[in-house]
DNA sequence: TCACGGTTGTGAACGCTGTACACAACCTCA
DNA sequence: TGAGGTTGTGTACAGCGTTCACAACCGTGA
């Protein structure tokens, strides 16, 4: 974190260390307060005490650092989502425990764009298709991305008999751009500024719809 | 149209005539190829044949020019939407009809989005809370707001008493948040690149959750 | 008819951005 | 010790949004 607190970037060797990585936690840092756009080139190699050029030695371009904020974000996304799924006890009949599985990664999902909305826009800023979504850089700690724990959800409730295994196929677009949707209005779109109270509310009134519809 | 086409932007009076609208054409042109981003000012002006600085007469900042076109892509969106809701016979039982409505105001979002991506995206860009929603600027020819159409999908559901009176209130964030995030997964997500098939399987797929799951 | 005042477009300027390139400091390894 | 690759520096350029003094224009009342 060299430079990234107050006083002048001092450095006592002429190698920076970790910049890449300095230029990424920065660049996170911009992304936390103020979403994609606010990834500034200039800035990170400001706030890691070095010129603008020697982004150039980590980066391609202003495009490829976001691109790795975009992976940093995923990953936080995907330990928001492993911490609401560690809340799931352990006992009780399967197919409820799997439902209830299904709904923390759900509400962890939704969680984390209401407590962190730039980041959460900054993970979905950078373009990605179905490949990128395997990436270890975007998983958190058990391994897994967003998209590959919510993959697993479902897969359990497949097991515990409560999804009819004809229907899992598919399924994950399903539920995902359920929660997708509301995270994008709660926190841009007309939904924004709803109180906390009324948005879990309908962040629940979501849930049981993609249960109940699933 | 001034200026709009090849050649030289000649005028031949001093004054534009509607520099204003000139503006967000342009403006809408640009959010057409590339999205928000592409809404450039100086680009705007320059395809208006005029000087950067003569927006300001019009627009506060960028941002402004960004809202009217954001407007204006809500307003081909409600369009969008209307059309395809044309499209459903009058005749036939009221509850059948009034679900084939509701699916017909999907389909029309997920088309305009399929369709127009970078005009899509332009259309959420701009921030907007619950009372712009319902600015006449964003209509379509019928009067009503995207937003506006699906509350009146959702009304006649209750009326042909297909969905529970106290289950109405609330219900077009969840229908809307499904359709939007399929939606932006789809242009702009993991799931861009899929085929058109495979998109509008997907699509038919989520319009089927949401009936049921509502 | 004409001067006046408000509206609208011009031109030059500022600071910011992303990016390129030659150069210098550094580390590694022979 | 010296060669060569790696990494950070300094300078430069074009494009962006925005500001401001100025000029062209138009409608109005004397």
């Amino acid at each position: 974190m060299t430079g990234t607190g107050t006083g002048p970037p001092k450095r006592d060797t002429y190698r920076h260390g970790d910049l890449r990585r300095a230029l990424v936690e920065a660049g996170t840092d911009l992304a936390r307060g103020g979403g994609p756009d606010a990834v500034v080139l200039r800035e990170a190699t400001r706030r890691a005490g070095v010129a603008p050029s020697a982004a150039y030695r980590h980066f391609a371009d202003r495009r490829a650092l976001l691109g790795a904020v975009c992976s940093a974000a995923q990953a936080a996304l995907a330990v928001a989502m492993e911490g609401e799924l560690a809340k799931v006890p352990n006992r009780g009949d399967p197919a409820t425990r799997a439902r209830a599985r299904l709904r923390a990664v759900g509400t962890g999902y939704l969680r984390f764009a209401w407590a962190e909305p730039g980041l959460f826009r900054a993970a979905f800023s950078a373009s990605e298709d179905l490949r990128d979504a395997a990436s270890p850089a975007r998983a958190g700690e058990g391994g897994l991305t967003p998209f590959q724990i919510l993959a697993a959800a479902l897969d359990g409730l497949v097991e515990a008999g409560v999804l009819p295994r004809e229907r899992r196929p598919g399924a994950e677009f399903l539920a995902w751009s359920a929660a997708h949707g509301l995270a994008m209005l709660l926190i841009d779109g007309p939904l924004r500024g709803l109180d906390p109270v009324q948005a879990r509310d309908v962040g629940r009134r979501l849930l049981d719809m993609v249960e109940q519809g699933l």
